[in-house]
DNA sequence: CTATAATCGGACACAAATGTCTTGAGGAGT
DNA sequence: ACTCCTCAAGACATTTGTGTCCGATTATAG
């Protein structure tokens, strides 16, 4: 429902890269182990997160992975258009090419309130906020218990 | 966002049946015209939605597809839940396998109201309902033009 | 300069969703 | 009985999402 493994593994990523200290690149191995996602996949994400400039990426010995510098106030619907497309919130439920107040589909004027909270529930939570609550240890990234962070 | 190709076919289709006289089968052919959506493909999931009980099936001249007698109050949930699977509304958001009060992910509590608010939605469409709506003329199935229809 | 450690980038592999085609089975009209 | 017309069912094709691999590139350390 909603969204796709690859957003989903991308703000996985992104949150527990906000929670590392700014300025030092994240291994992409660490944060596929962290996660347990497979990291080859992973690595296209985060490339792809880079081209469109929302991460910094390092070259050789020390390098890896950070978020660019402002990007920890990036919200979950700035991020999603990266990875989802920028109009993935645009489409209709039924799937309607053209589906606004003067062309509706019957579910249109139900749809759009339910929507528009999800665009504002995206759009207020942002990766600076999302690590903030993971650094608490009440809430968890992966399926693995947090306690198995470093 | 948020359903499958197969389900936005599948609920269009629903809800077309639903404005058709009442016991008189549709012709697979005339909905997937009707809707602009390939015929042979609709025909699978209209299948499958005999096999699972909501709809009727009969071969022959004036063959064709119906509701099946009671299904008029199906909610969009119930429909759902035969074409996405049983626990399509369970599922975290970032995709963590046991994501519960106890072991949340960081927007867990966030989203869980947001995601009442579908289920709700959902549950509360039926497809007669639906119908209704389309047979004021003020919405439409397809890109097509609600005027095209017979 | 060389060895090493890391990402980059493209090719490849696999699986699932979507879409097409063909053949067979069954019912209605003549 | 014969002929249409319809769904049933499975094989096949295409596309997209997901995942893997490897050589090239870049930066650091010695």
């Amino acid at each position: 429902m909603v969204l796709s493994r690859t957003s989903q593994y991308a703000i996985q990523a992104l949150i527990y890269i906000a929670t590392q200290p700014a300025g030092e690149p994240v291994l992409n191995r660490d944060i596929a182990e962290r996660l347990n996602v497979p990291s080859a996949y992973l690595a296209k994400i985060l490339q792809n997160l880079c081209k469109q400039g929302l991460l910094d990426s390092f070259r050789g010995r020390l390098g890896g992975f950070c978020l660019r510098e402002g990007m920890h106030k990036t919200s979950l619907m700035q991020a999603l258009a990266l990875t989802e497309g920028p109009d993935f919130t645009k489409s209709c439920i039924l799937g309607l090419k053209d589906c606004s107040d003067e062309t509706a589909c019957p579910m249109h004027f139900k749809w759009l309130p339910v929507k528009k909270k999800i665009i504002a529930l995206l759009e207020d939570m942002t990766l600076e906020d999302l690590a903030k609550a993971v650094q608490t240890g009440k809430y968890r990234l992966s399926d693995l218990p947090s306690g198995v962070m470093a």
